[in-house]
RNA sequence: GGCCCGUUCGUCUAUCGGCUAGGACGCCAGGUUUUCAUCCUGGUAAGAGGGGUUCGAUUCCCCUACGGGCUACCA
């Protein structure tokens, strides 16, 4: 039997850097095992629904190199993949179990519900309803058939609720979880979870089991906030008759500091993204931060799993190929930004060069400026290792496609002396009448005019770098000088002398 | 409150009974780079606490503490 494996989110909102690595975690474990990533939209509760989620979430899927082999996008034989669409598979597996008398009608209102919740609070209490109370409350057990039909009838609203538990059956159910291991669940505690709302829609609990056994799905590998109701969607396979899937609950993502898990909010207010595309002001992407999808797949993996070996760069086939469940972390693991954006980095310096020069040429024609035959390829080789995100590309590289405005008051004050002015125009005058071009022949053509002259490099370097660059940072000067071509430093160190003689 | 899961440097983690507890991020120091960044070298720092089991426990068991999740006609 091959390996299928979902992933099924809900499409309220943009997708969640947790949501992302369960989706990850899934994509490897299929492609490891040669098997079917399927992408299954959740979307049974209308009143959340959000327009724009479903496509957002694709998007973010593909961007991040987790491409579904079926999906609402790319129909398979196991379709359609989203619940709206598959209602009717829902009422008639609900009618096996409404006849087989695992489930049965309820008419209690929510209202009425709530009441009896705060009641037992004020008492200490909790109120739950399973085998304890369901004798006692508006539904087909406590009412009889006569009565149940009479109400139907009547048209009263009601929904479907799992018989989680009778005294007749065992007390204690032991699951297996493929990252924890044994469970012990003690059935008598369950309550009799709503299967079918009053707008006839499923539950997730219904719809989950019911398309994870139709869809075939072989393990199902999800969020831990998910552990609780293991027990009860085994309980819903064996009413069913079905053998259930293995099952992988994979810890959470918790906020770098402070308390509890990873929240929409905590990017904004933090300062760094927690999704993949950006979705609204609030909520700033990775992609649109500079981050390589490359460099998220690596570090998003090997926060909550890891091979065994000190190894940390992984390629995504790397990742596939170390892949396994037993690996995966069972505690909660916290988000690190400075982390993350290491792996960014070292992912950034290990790229071809050749790969970044698109995202130079857009900068550039993003600002109407013509690179005026400075070669992309050659700037971006010198600044390639200078850069952490993607985004810095264009502070990295601006002073070489226009000119410094302004020079770095600081920079100026300590090291433009009297006689600078003069030694630049003296530099200037010999670049002007040379035919070197490459860094080295600069740098021979410099280093030997001020042996002869008797003057010491370090007066020339710096106000060079300030005169070409506008401060005390950037790349190599004689490289700067190269790729700029001889005739532009002419300019520069003249605009220079001006400016700051001034 | 009830139920479930977890607990190794500040953070992510390795260790599957023999440990001088390893790596990475961060931080600190030094070096390379006549700048800054990169890079290199070194340093900093951990088994929550208490009981067992064992020749020996970070590793197995129990209790406590702490952390996380669930407890909706949301997923």
């Amino acid at each position: 039997m091959s390996v299928r494996v979902r992933f099924a989110p809900s499409p309220t909102g943009p997708l969640h850097i947790g949501g992302v690595r369960t989706a990850l975690y899934n994509y490897l474990f299929a492609k490891k095992h040669g098997g079917s990533f399927v992408l299954r939209i959740e979307d049974t509760d209308q009143s959340r629904y959000v327009s724009g989620a479903e496509d957002y979430i694709h998007d973010a899927l593909e961007w991040m190199g987790i491409v579904p082999d079926e999906s609402s996008k790319k129909m398979g034989a196991a379709g359609p993949y989203r619940q709206s669409e598959r209602k009717a598979l829902y009422i008639k597996h609900i009618e096996l179990l409404l006849g087989s008398g695992n489930a049965y009608i309820a008419f209690d209102s929510p209202e009425e519900l709530n009441t009896l919740r705060k009641d037992a609070e004020r008492k200490g209490d909790a109120f739950i309803y399973n085998w304890k109370n369901r004798d006692r409350l508006q539904n087909s057990i406590a009412l009889g058939d006569k009565e149940t039909q009479e109400r139907l009838s009547k048209g009263d609203p009601y929904v479907i609720r799992f018989r989680a538990y009778t005294s007749a059956e065992a007390q204690v159910l032991t699951l297996h979880d493929e990252v924890r291991g044994a469970v012990e669940i003690h059935v008598p505690l369950l309550d009799d979870k709503i299967l079918v709302k009053q707008d006839g829609m499923p539950t997730y609990h219904l719809a989950n089991v019911v398309d994870d056994h139709l869809m075939e799905i072989t393990h199902v590998i999800r969020g831990e906030e998910w552990l609780p109701s293991m027990a009860l969607h085994v309980l819903l396979y064996k009413a069913f008759g079905w053998v259930p899937p293995a099952f992988a609950h994979v810890p959470l993502i918790l906020k770098p500091s402070g308390k509890g898990k990873l929240s929409k909010r905590d990017g904004a207010k933090l300062g760094f993204p927690v999704f993949p595309l950006t979705w609204d002001k609030e909520t700033p992407g990775f992609k649109e931060n500079g981050y390589l999808p490359g460099a998220l797949t690596n570090y998003l993996a090997l926060l909550g799993w890891n091979p065994g070996g000190q190894k940390e760069l992984f390629s995504l086939k790397e990742i596939i190929d170390s892949f396994s469940l037993e690996n995966i972390t069972k505690s909660g693991g916290r988000f690190d930004p400075d982390r993350c954006k290491w792996f960014n980095q070292q992912v950034l310096h290990a790229s071809a060069a050749k790969s970044l020069v698109p995202t130079l040429e857009k900068e550039l024609y993003k600002r109407g400026i013509d690179a005026a035959g400075i070669s992309l390829i050659d700037v971006v080789k010198l600044i390639q290792g200078r850069l952490t995100l993607l985004t810095d590309i264009w502070p990295e590289a601006e002073f070489f496609f226009v000119p410094p405005k302004s020079y770095d008051e600081k920079d100026v004050n300590k090291l433009w002396k009297e006689d600078t002015s003069e030694i630049l125009t003296a530099i200037s005058g010999l670049l002007g009448n040379t035919a070197a071009q490459s860094d080295e022949e600069i740098r021979a053509l410099i280093k030997s005019w001020a042996t002869e002259n008797a003057v010491g490099l370090g007066k020339i370097m710096a106000p060079l770098r300030i005169a070409l660059v506008g401060g005390m940072r950037g790349p190599d000067v004689f490289a700067v000088c190269s790729i700029l071509g001889v005739a532009a430093c002419v300019d520069r160190i003249k605009n220079a002398t001006i400016h700051i003689s001034l």
